[in-house]
DNA sequence: GGGGAGAGATGCCGC
DNA sequence: GCGGCATTTCTCCCC
């Protein structure tokens, strides 16, 4: 663990290259701007800024508000340091795509550098695929004849979270969103319909959409393609934990 | 601006409140596990983590990989410390949508806060609305008898890029994509193009992609629509200050 | 605040 | 690599 208060640029540069080398984590206090060139142009006058460099070269520049980056460059981002009048400059440049990075910072408030390691991966519940698993486990939620088939299946025009059938010859089929269903929804549900109605030369089939909510619109043009909403929450850990063992008891 | 090198976690609690008050920039080099429930529930054990907070009280998990942080909550989340057998807890929490998170720290490598000034906002050029600007600007890159008559248009439609007509009554309407135009695209493009037949009572309706790329599968779909892709690449600094002048001339 | 759509979106998985 | 799509998406803008 390195750190540094109000380095001069020179004696910042040493280090941040020092660190670069080493595979450190970097944050720099300072006040910067920032050019970018690449997927789009953008110019950011001087500011007080965190810059982050990560030991796999994402670079990260953040302002004091926000979730995301005012800019970034991706992964493996090739970087070099050099002063030039005085200013301490950063230039990240990255190959497929083509773009590149110029931080001109005037003062260094504070620098650290120091080694990490984190192989963890989060676990995460209550995405679109463990509410399309819940379904898939529990058809009763969708309706009392609905037998499940295929979960996640994938097909050359997307992939269909829950499919099945009726028993009666009626293919079902749903699109789950975690959150609120919209527009887009009912298109890809309507993508997916078409596909299957033109594959199988059949117009026997429903469309479900399962979300805690919906759009008003979303919901008339589910209506006007005859597709149905059904009210259905992402599972908690708990029910989750419950589905797991009830399909462990199975086998 | 302050520093603390593997401070104890009593001093760095302190600090840390301390640092909340006063709305600095806080980061923490640590190692931590982190629980999240809210919109969905996550658990990430052990690992050394970049914590930030911000002075909006936006805060940030970060690993050693990676353009996004593994964990965050928004800003203004109210953030509070304390110390659980040795270990440093930090809750943070929000309402609407209601999510809580805690960070439990074994040890802080490094703690640093300074108060924090930046309002600039970055210029961005490139943009989807950018190629629709030049477009509507230069319309023979559609076609020689395209005359543009509306842009980025909120219409009861949708939101239409441009839209204008050949002036021979069939109306034209563009969907931009500044990368690569997928099946999503033609969608939105087909249920404008639905709703206008239907509210105008007419079938002479001309659909256009513009994009640099469009993939196999958008582009078979667009042929089924007739609808037409038109390579177009989002414009650079120099086209759209030319294009700014001619504007600006014409008035 | 809801709805719709873009973003320098990112990240994941399947082919 | 491309393609399709979810994301604790975020962010902006309009109604």
């Amino acid at each position: 663990m390195r750190q540094y208060t109000i380095p001069d640029n020179e004696e910042a540069k040493q280090e941040i290259k020092k660190a670069l080398k080493k595979n450190e984590m970097i944050t720099l206090y300072c006040n910067c701007s920032v050019h970018y060139k690449g997927r789009a142009e953008s110019k950011l006058e001087n500011g007080d800024r965190v810059i982050l460099i990560k030991p796999d070269k994402t670079l990260l520049v953040h302002k004091p508000e926000g979730r995301n980056p005012i800019n970034w460059m991706a992964e493996r981002s090739s970087i070099k340091t050099s002063i030039n009048g005085g200013i301490l400059e950063l230039t990240a440049e990255n190959i497929n795509p083509r773009e590149s990075m110029k931080i001109s910072i005037n003062e260094v408030h504070m620098l650290s550098a120091k080694k990490m390691i984190d192989g963890i991966k989060p676990k995460i519940i209550g995405t679109e695929a463990d509410m399309a698993r819940m379904i898939y486990d529990k058809p009763t939620l969708i309706s009392n004849d609905f037998i499940p088939a295929s979960l996640e299946e994938q097909t050359k025009y997307g992939f269909i979270d829950v499919m099945g059938h009726n028993g009666k010859g009626s293919i079902i089929i749903i699109e789950c969103k975690r959150y609120k269903a919209d527009l887009n929804t009912i298109q890809q549900l309507r993508r997916y319909a078409e596909r299957i109605k033109k594959s199988k030369g059949t117009n026997n089939i429903k469309g479900i959409i399962a979300a805690p909510k919906i759009t008003k619109n979303a919901e008339i043009m589910a209506k006007d393609w005859g597709f149905e909403f059904i009210k259905i929450d992402p599972p908690k850990y708990l029910e989750i934990d419950k589905a797991r063992q009830n399909t462990l008891n199975k086998y």
